[in-house]
RNA sequence: GCCCUCGUAGCUCAGGGGAUAGAGUACCGGCCUCCGAAGCCGGUUGCGCAGGUUCGAAUCCUGCCGGGGGCACCA
């Protein structure tokens, strides 16, 4: 990209300029570069000759100008100035950026493409929420970023794998078993109560309803009796249908459903990285439990593997996961997405991995921060324990995938965030994925427009693109691929929300101030014909890295009722 | 009490060592004989507080204040 041939030439700079001893000699440091606030202050600018003052013994302005004078020319850089305090600016070529339209409509979905991630196999595992319930909106807020981070890594030249780890065994599976069997008790006119931790909520009695409609009262047993332990499976199935097909609604799709309890099948992950841990003596047993004896290994507690009842627990299934993702399946990186209330979580995961050998430094956990839900200035809880549920479901009925996807995308992963459902709803109309997509949708409009009466871009001379709004539109087109990579380096995909109204910002100015089609000005109109194919393009690809729709033409629901 | 995280415009959020801190929304005022006005242009408002490091701090460090999360033989 760009910005690295920029670097490229500064570093070219600075060794020429030490060569002939216009700069002394010492350890070159990381060279980097950054987009001026002000466009007066050039497209790129290096800081290198204030970062080296010190190391060069002389005053930063000083440093600036010798390394200008021996920045080796290049075809993309019109020319390089010195600012002060001592910055070296770069101003691109605008015939160069012009060019850059028939790169772009040349790679078409290839574009921005990286090779960051060389092939190396990454494993990326989000949502995994408990099937003892429906999906949520904090569930919505993890699936919108994995699934992006997935699509971006892919585009950056990783093997991606996504996951969902059902969590279909533990105790909160046996809870749910019983209030099901409750519900479904109650199906056939039994006065039972649902346990009193159970699970309150009235889609437990649609899964007792939906086996009851298909397997009748195969389950039922004499009153008082315990829980038919199939009802349980078969409930949790049908939880699992459910999520699965609101998570592919929203345009989640996964490469692999991870059985919790399948960790603990013969010769499965479970058993073997038990007995590992005892091998290397790092378990204890200790008032009729078996422990982790992590504190060995830095913790500040030792963690219980299996408890008294001989049941194993979250942590110690977790344990047999990770050994499976890292030693088993042999993923060169492994990115877990979890809600900011697994933090205390992560170094205990992290301390197991290195414990199971496998390396604790290729194992990224993104955590988020939990969503507030509002009806206005009513909090709703989210907790599934609680009355009201609203399911991910819900909010996407109210404003669509598209927007679902957009907001959730719109803050840091690390920034608490307000859903207001009510505000979401009335603001459905002016909600910026829209502000995006009808740039798409204008882009579609005129290209077809353009077809009907018989224009082209064929043979386009893309040097006539010097208006300012045109430039502008054009070097925004030219940042995707930082984008793709600052994404990936930060596992921070809320950069393609912004970038995606940049652009479309820019696109929308543009369109504005210049026409694209007029018949009296055809070669103008060739030139902004192949605008218009390189910005659909890089618009449509940050669409869809965002797994939003880039649609030729907007529902307009607001036009029918004017 | 200890650990993590966040305090940026009225509201929702970017920016996370650089040059005059941004966007959306809200509010005010302009712009359709012309490719879709779900648009464009202009105006108003801000880095929680106090020290420190640095040529330069919204950004890094320390303390304090405030919000959220965690510290189970729960997941």
């Amino acid at each position: 990209m760009i910005r690295d041939e920029i670097i490229a030439l500064t570093a070219q700079a600075l060794a020429a300029a030490q060569a002939v001893g216009d700069l002394p000699q010492f350890a070159t440091p990381e060279i980097t570069t950054e987009h001026p606030a002000r466009p007066e202050h050039g497209d790129f600018s290096a800081n290198l000759p204030l970062r080296i003052q010190g190391l060069a013994r002389m005053k930063a302005i000083a440093v600036a100008e010798a390394l200008q004078r021996h920045v080796p020319p290049h075809p993309a850089v019109d020319r390089v100035i010195v600012a002060p305090p001592g910055f070296l600016n770069f101003y691109l070529a605008p015939g160069w950026a012009a060019a850059q339209t028939d790169v772009i409509v040349g790679e078409g979905d290839r574009f921005a493409a990286l090779d960051i991630g060389a092939g190396k196999r990454v494993q990326i595992e989000y949502v995994s929420a408990n099937p003892t319930g429906p999906i949520h909106v904090g569930n919505g807020r993890g699936a919108a970023i994995g699934s992006a981070l997935a699509n971006v890594m892919r585009t950056a030249g990783y093997e991606v794998e996504q996951e969902y780890y059902v969590n279909d065994a533990g105790t909160q599976v046996a809870i749910f078993g019983r209030t099901l069997y409750a519900r479904y008790e109650q199906l056939f006119g039994r006065e039972v109560a649902i346990p009193e931790n159970g699970y309150p909520g009235e889609y437990v009695v649609d899964v007792a309803r939906a086996v009851k409609d298909r397997d009748g009262d195969r389950y039922l047993r004499a009153p008082g009796e315990e829980p038919d332990p199939d009802l349980g499976r078969v409930g949790l199935a049908l939880m699992l249908d459910g999520i699965r097909s609101d998570l592919e609604h929203v345009g989640v799709h996964y490469d692999r459903w991870y059985s919790e309890r399948s960790l603990m099948e013969d010769g499965g992950p479970y058993a073997e990285v038990m007995a590992l841990l005892a091998r290397q003596g790092q378990v204890a047993r200790r008032e009729g439990a078996v422990w982790f004896t992590s504190t060995d290994l830095g913790e500040s507690k030792d963690n219980v593997l299996i408890r008294s009842d001989g049941q194993p627990t979250y942590y110690a299934m977790d344990i047999a996961y990770h050994y499976d993702k890292f030693i088993r399946r042999r993923f060169d990186r492994v990115i877990d997405i979890w809600g900011a209330d697994h933090q205390g979580h992560v170094s205990r995961v992290k301390a197991a991995v290195t414990a199971v050998g496998g390396d604790a430094d290729a194992l990224d956990v993104l955590l988020y921060q939990l969503v507030t839900l509002r009806r206005g200035d009513v909090i709703v809880p989210l907790s599934k324990r609680a009355g009201e549920i609203v399911t991910l479901r819900d909010v996407v009925d109210e404003v669509g995938v598209d927007a679902t996807r957009f907001f959730f995308l719109l803050a840091g992963a690390n920034q608490t965030m307000d859903f207001d459902l009510e505000l979401a709803k009335k603001q459905s109309d002016e909600n910026p994925v829209y502000y995006v997509q009808y740039a798409h949708a204008r882009i579609a409009g005129v290209l077809k427009r353009a077809i009907e009466e018989g224009h082209s871009a064929e043979g386009a001379d893309v040097s006539l693109l010097t208006h300012e709004a045109e430039q502008t539109l054009l070097r925004k087109l030219l940042l995707l691929p930082e984008v793709v990579e600052k994404v990936v380096l930060e596992l921070a995909p809320h950069h393609l929300t912004h970038y995606a109204q940049e652009l479309a910002s820019a696109f929308h100015a543009f369109y504005t101030q210049c026409r694209v089609i007029q018949a009296d000005e055809p070669a103008l109109t060739k030139a902004r014909l192949r605008l218009l194919a390189a910005t659909r393009i890089v618009l449509a690809r940050t669409l869809a890295l965002m797994g939003i729709s880039a649609p030729d033409a907007m529902y307009s629901e607001a036009r029918e009722r004017a």
